[in-house]
RNA sequence: GCCCACGUAGCUCAGUCGGUAGAGCACAUCCUUGGUAAGGAUGAGGUCACCAGUUCAAUUCUGGUCGUGGGCUCCA
């Protein structure tokens, strides 16, 4: 199982990059404060790759300022001023930083224990720090300032709006071009790039931002990953034969009250869609509304859905259920809006509009544990098929929640004890990201550049069934309350569709292909045979096209590489004589073995019966 | 939503220190019928994202709007 677990110690190595990256964050502090003395100071820290230092100034920083500040820095470097750590008492460093009308820096040091702090200073420039650093300056040269952004002050939008600059930094020149080399490749592979060139998807800009639309080679893709996963779920989903899914399938709109009913209201407002119709909006009937108090907040009388647990939860209601019947296990391909901040949104990675594969399983408070353990297995198993490398963490509780603290205790143990049995040692935990009605595990895919994204999710959640006033008849003939999980394995058919993309570089494994094989005849007097060529592909259930242009040989060969096409079949005289097929692989070149249209067919069904993942 | 940058032909990009624009690829027609990653000729194609302002004149300067990219925040 390649669950990779996030990394806590580091290397030697990286021990050495850590220092000179943390150590530059100084240097370019020094050289911001050096050109824009009125600049205050915030955090500095080593990250992947570089580092960042938060600002506080009203001047703007614009790309121009970073070649600025870069030659400030070599400046700087070359007086090869020593780190010097230096221990003071607490009360010092307030006093220090007070002085210096360092706001931030004083803020931060009251949240610090009592006693010893640490400061390092180097030349003129002395900040809060716990070190460790180089030696001197003059051991930072490879270095390149990237970007700048805005911030926020301990990454609260209410605070203080700062600015961030981004800066790489490595041992060596080569260890600094390897790494910008790195940053083109992943351009490369970025799913936005492949969709626009291989024509899988677009964002029309009348449609508006983040909502995606399939152009057929997509539409294509994506109704493969949908064809699997329904047959996954109908015939049990992965090692479960026994726990079979059936399939949902609800309205895109419900009345404000579900929205109420369900806590989205209250709780999830800012990412939500209303509906209303313009005869209520030209009667002023939602003006009307807000004024009475109703229960409608003239909000309109319907709400696009975010979600497709309510949906789910009111169909779990249609005829009593009995123990007998539990597990439950509803599935639906669900389409779902959301209102995503504009600056979130991000090609199929993020978008406002996305179709989840969704489940709701309906349980007793026993069954749980082997449930979630069920999915958890279902979730390895659809990674493990595409070879992806991921992450898989456990979310905790927040501020937005509903429902007992007991009730959340129950739950995140619930989780906690699974993750001990089936990835211990390899998860990690973040407090406070759960989901308002309860905690989650989820699983994390990076993108090309490293990024981490979201993928499939085990929810469990105690507070939903409560609030739709769930109900079964257990053995006791007592009525009790199911346990509900929201799971979804993808994620996102969106989100999954581009990282698949990305992992691949757009050669998608041959199961997924839109298209399988492109025949070229070299001349006219081919184009018989090649059509025969590809009748016969088609009888043998493979996805075949005809290149029938007025190109060379060499140019049809190119072409059908640039779109990453499987296989190329190529057929010219020598071909229609002795009834043969010349093949050329995507991954493979030249296929001597494969001659004729029956064994191309019979090659091409064996991968897709494997799933086979290929990469370059 | 916030900070910075960007928006010129279907795509990738030049260009105009203010005088209504150009290349390559793609597309169309014609020539070429060619054996493993780009054959040739001709042609068509742009309200220079949109809306205002300044100016004799705006694609170019200024402001706003929309959209995109890198981050922040937020999440599938």
């Amino acid at each position: 199982m390649p669950i990779v677990a996030k990394l806590t110690e580091r290397s030697e190595k990286d021990e050495r990059l850590h220092r000179i990256r943390h150590s530059t964050a100084h240097l370019m502090a020094a050289a911001v404060q050096s050109l824009w003395p009125e600049t205050k100071l915030a955090f500095g820290p080593a990250i992947e790759d570089g580092f960042y230092y938060d600002f506080d100034t009203e001047h703007r920083f614009s790309d121009d300022d970073l070649r600025t500040i870069e030659a400030k820095m070599r400046e700087l470097a070359r007086r090869k001023a020593r780190f010097e750590r230096q221990e003071i008492r607490k009360s010092d460093a307030l006093d220090l930083f007070v002085r210096l009308g360092e706001k931030l820096k004083a803020e931060h040091v009251e949240t610090l224990p009592d006693g010893e702090i640490t400061l390092y200073r180097s030349g003129d420039f002395v900040d809060l720090c716990a070190g460790p650093h180089v030696e001197h300056t003059g051991q930072l040269q490879h270095f390149q300032l990237t970007s700048v952004s805005g911030a926020y002050w301990r990454g609260d939008e209410n605070r203080e709006q700062l600015q961030r600059i981004y800066g790489t930094a490595w041992e060596s020149r080569e260890e600094l071009e390897a790494h910008l080399a790195r940053l083109e490749e992943a351009k490369r592979r970025d799913h936005r790039v492949l969709g626009k060139d291989l024509r899988l998807f677009d964002f029309p800009e009348l449609a508006g931002p983040g909502l995606p639309f399939y152009l057929p080679k997509g539409a294509h893709i994506l109704q493969a990953l949908k064809d699997w996963m329904w047959d996954l779920h109908v015939s049990g989903g992965y090692g479960h034969p026994e726990k079979c899914y059936e399939p949902l399938l609800t309205p895109h709109i419900l009345k404000t009250d579900a929205w109420h009913t369900s806590g989205h209201i209250q709780n999830y407002r800012e990412n939500m869609f209303m509906v209303y119709s313009l005869d209520e909006l030209d009667q002023g009937l939602l003006a009307q509304e807000s004024k009475e108090g109703s229960s409608k907040e003239g909000l309109g009388n319907y709400g696009l859905k975010p979600m497709n647990c309510p949906g789910h939860l009111m169909l779990y209601n249609v005829g009593t259920k009995s123990y007998r019947d539990l597990p439950v296990r509803y599935f639906e391909f669900g389409t779902v809006y959301r209102y995503e901040r504009a600056g979130t949104l991000h090609g199929m990675l993020r978008v406002r509009s996305f179709t989840q594969d969704d489940a709701h399983i309906f349980c007793t408070p026993e069954q749980y544990p082997d449930e979630i353990e069920g999915v958890f297995d279902f979730c390895c198993h659809i990674l493990d098929t595409f070879g992806f490398e991921y992450h898989v963490g456990l979310k905790t509780r927040g501020e937005k929640r509903i429902g007992d603290d007991a009730i959340w205790d129950m739950a995140e143990e619930g989780l906690r004890r699974i993750l001990e049995k089936r990835a211990a040692g390899k998860y990690y935990v973040q407090e406070g990201d759960a989901t308002f009605y309860g905690p989650k595990v989820d699983f994390i895919i990076k993108d090309s550049l490293g990024r981490d994204w979201q993928g499939g999710t085990i929810q469990l959640d105690f507070n939903l069934p409560d609030r739709f006033q769930l109900e079964y008849v257990d053995a006791d003939n007592q009525r009790k309350r199911p346990v509900m999980i929201h799971r979804a394995i993808l994620g996102s058919f969106e989100r999954f569709f581009g990282l698949l993309v990305e992992e691949f570089a757009g050669a998608l494994p041959l199961w997924l292909a839109p298209l399988h094989v492109r025949v070229l005849p070299i001349g006219e007097a081919q184009a018989d045979y090649a059509r025969g060529v590809v009748s016969a592909l088609g009888q043998a259930g493979v996805r075949a096209e005809l290149d029938d242009s007025a190109e060379k040989l060499g140019k049809k060969i190119r072409n059908g590489k640039t779109e990453k096409i499987p296989f190329l079949v190529v057929v010219g005289a020598q071909e229609v004589a002795s009834g043969t097929i010349t093949v050329e692989g995507y991954f493979d070149g030249k296929i001597r073995e494969v001659t004729r249209v029956e064994e191309l067919a019979q090659r091409i069904h064996q991968e897709i019966a494997a799933k086979t993942p290929r990469r370059r």
